[in-house]
DNA sequence: CGCTTTTGACCAGCGC
DNA sequence: GCGCTGGTCAAAAGCG
């Protein structure tokens, strides 16, 4: 395991400039850096990132606009009907998103995806009796449901500047596939929590323009606890770490959805204080993130006090990004 | 031996 | 209908 990690950290840091970062310490990436894949957009699974493109110019994102932005992505389960109808939020093009989950309204129904090992009716008109028998072969290796709309569970995702490729976030996690991104040398990898009648997923992939920023998208809801111990996990500067610094400090959910039942839909309100109702959110988030919520945070807390961002990205690095800002 | 990763093939959805 | 792409499956290989 350790071996093949250190294989694809090489390959990464083959394709990146390490050379001024200390090796698996984090620093935030730039936001207006980011590339935008469009297939990925246009199909709703857009990320933080590229929402922070659509907002107004003259939008000048605070602080903790810039890092909680681009490094947490609300994936609202809206169909599109319902979006008309149940969305009261403002139009993000003309105001300032005050939650980001605004801009991050999918474009297309959240279209399928969970696949089925049923035996229903999956035919294919064959061709010749060679290749019928090879079809039958197929078939029942790949028994796939059809007329059922695959329904596709909440993402959210998040950005880490980081070498190694599959963060450690407590759960186990076991890769199903691999696939190579469009426009990008760095394939995509495909997870999937180990624990028995736990389907939560989560992909990972390298920003075409930033190798050394990953982009990690989670699926679903874990319906147990997390195998390790948060503060486990946290308490060495890793990967981690970065997660819990990037995402979890920023993580509020929208009261609006909440009284919806969305329990993936947070929105990211810097200057209101943490809601308190987590309820169904517990196994939603990586450990770390929960860890996080426990402990309760207020960006007005975090902006005196950049709490473990300060710990673990390099001052000069936030300086840079002050520097961004203005 | 059990678990994980790799990898080619397959399927579904979407745009043209 | 066709091609492209994302997502998934599952056999084989790898690893401890």
């Amino acid at each position: 395991m350790e071996k093949k990690q250190e294989l694809k950290t090489d390959n990464s840091m083959a394709n990146s400039a390490f050379s001024d970062e200390i090796p698996g310490s984090l620093s935030l990436p730039s936001i207006f850096d980011m590339p935008c894949d469009q297939s990925d957009h246009q199909k709703g699974l857009s990320l933080g990132f590229m929402d922070m493109l659509s907002i107004p110019a003259d939008y000048n994102p605070s602080l903790f606009d810039l890092f909680s932005t681009p490094t947490m992505m609300p994936q609202p389960q809206v169909q599109p009907q319902q979006q008309q109808q149940q969305q009261p939020l403002p139009s993000p093009a003309s105001t300032v998103p005050e939650s980001s989950e605004v801009v991050n309204t999918p474009a297309t129904p959240n279209s399928s995806s969970i696949s089925s090992s049923s035996n229903e009716g999956q035919t294919k008109a064959g061709g010749g009796e060679e290749d019928q028998d090879q079809e039958k072969t197929k078939k029942q290796l790949k028994p796939k449901k059809k007329n059922q709309k695959r329904q596709r569970e909440p993402r959210f995702a998040f950005m880490t500047k980081s070498e190694v490729d599959h963060l450690d976030d407590g759960y186990r996690w076991r890769k199903y596939g691999q696939k190579a991104v469009k426009n990008s040398p760095y394939p995509r990898s495909y997870y999937r929590c180990t624990t028995a009648g736990c389907g939560v997923k989560k992909r990972v992939e390298r920003s075409c323009d930033d190798s050394s920023i990953v982009v990690t998208t989670y699926e679903g809801q874990h319906k147990h606890p997390c195998p390790v111990t948060p503060r486990g996990s946290i308490g060495i500067a890793t990967e981690a770490a970065g997660f819990s610094t990037f995402a979890s400090p920023f993580v509020v959910p929208h009261p609006q959805y909440q009284q919806q039942q969305h329990p993936y839909i947070y929105s990211l309100q810097p200057r209101l204080n943490v809601s308190t109702s987590t309820t169904n959110l517990n196994h939603a988030f990586p450990s770390f993130v929960q860890d996080q919520r426990r402990f309760g945070t207020s960006s007005a807390t975090f902006l005196r006090d950049h709490g473990l961002l300060q710990d673990i990205v390099p001052s000069q690095t936030r300086k840079d990004q002050f520097k961004e800002e203005e």
